[in-house]
DNA sequence: GTGCAAATTTGCACGGAGTGCAACAATGTT
DNA sequence: AACATTGTTGCACTCCGTGCAAATTTGCAC
């Protein structure tokens, strides 16, 4: 009866505390020592913990590095999205991956420190796509509802949504790349919602003109 | 100066037998047993080889099961598509595709093994996109060049032949996962290369109307 | 604050992954 | 046949990752 006072619990606050500081230790050394030259043990020994409690809290040396996949926007910003009246299905997508990768609440502190790490390591950046499995999927329904909202006709055809839900979600995600690099080679300190917003333009400035050539 | 008779020595047909006999043993036991029921000393033991020896041809279980990367078609073929005169940027980026992945010349055998692995493991197919990062660039570049030889006045403007090159190489490698996706979803036994070409005119097909909405 | 239940941390033991090294074997060359 | 080159193997070693059970910490009710 007497809980929800203080907002979240010794516990939870606690696990949230030893988390941060795994992720933090890792992302340093890391920085530091390189990926090949950091050990589960060392990072272990630098946040306070035994080796076996990393376990605890990440699969692998990899995951504690590249951070958790973002979530879809609350239901309105994503109901506004399906319901949209002008412009393409791609309009509209770029805001809502900004709103989506903002979400990741994260210290500025982890988020400069995880960005220099995943340009500078492909691997980890690879394998952040592949922890974002669950969210194109996620994206793909979102689209695929968009698709029918611009064209009833299609709730006949399955087949058809599911295909081109899953197309058009590749190359959003193709779009996001892009933005990300641009975001991370940090010219000019750009914001990653602006970048995200210049390549879903440009990819419609590309293949705008592309029925008229 | 007695070389070159036999085609290819004994040595390299006979590297080539131990490469294959790997691949084939790790694609069958994982098929039997699932990916984490299967060690490197199991796999060795069929292949008739030293676990040792494995990791002189794989660096990885992973890397034994997702084949190679493959290469850019014969020169002949990239320079067509820097230089045609016709269609988008886009058009005809999916028989390069098609020419380029066609170009592994695979045992059947192995491919559809694999083929069905890569379906059912996503990390698997996740780890063999990271390994394209290499022809990934490769075409990147290709692209580049058919940008410049679309508008020369670009050949100024390296950053944005950069930027735009990247975002364009992203949308097709979003395109080509959508085709591989259909193809080893295999209704009808439809070939990697059709479907390659069925993705891009849909591609085409959804952007091209864009501007005009 | 005492006591009990639930969650968390830790040590331990174990098997698999991956690498450097040196001995050995097979192949290529003359 | 002799020599050089390349490939294979065993060995030792470190690191990764997990199951399990003991010890510790926290939540909660009284």
């Amino acid at each position: 009866m007497t809980m929800d006072v203080g907002r979240a619990g010794l516990r939870e606050r606690k696990r949230l505390a030893t988390r941060r500081a795994i992720e933090f230790a890792a992302l340093g050394l890391v920085a530091d020592k390189g990926l090949d030259g950091v050990t589960i043990d060392e990072i272990s020994r630098i946040a306070n913990i035994s080796p076996r409690t990393f376990f605890n809290y990440f699969a692998s040396k990899e995951s504690a590095l590249v951070g958790d996949a973002p979530e879809l926007p609350p239901a309105e910003a994503v109901s506004a999205y399906v319901n949209a009246t002008s412009g393409s299905v791609f309009d509209g997508l770029g805001a809502l991956l900004a709103n989506a990768t903002e979400g990741e609440s994260n210290d500025t502190e982890l988020l400069l420190l995880r960005r220099g790490l995943l340009k500078e390591y492909p691997q980890l950046f690879a394998m952040r796509m592949a922890a974002m499995r669950a969210f194109e999927e996620q994206l793909r329904e979102v689209i695929a509802l968009r698709l029918v909202a611009d064209d009833p006709s299609l709730v006949a055809d399955d087949d058809l949504v599911l295909s081109r839900s899953r197309l058009i979600t590749h190359v959003a995600f193709g779009a996001m790349k892009h933005a990300w690099t641009r975001w991370a080679d940090n010219e000019g300190g750009v914001p990653l919602r602006d970048r995200l917003k210049e390549s879903f333009d440009e990819l419609g400035r590309i293949l705008g003109p592309m029925g008229a050539v």
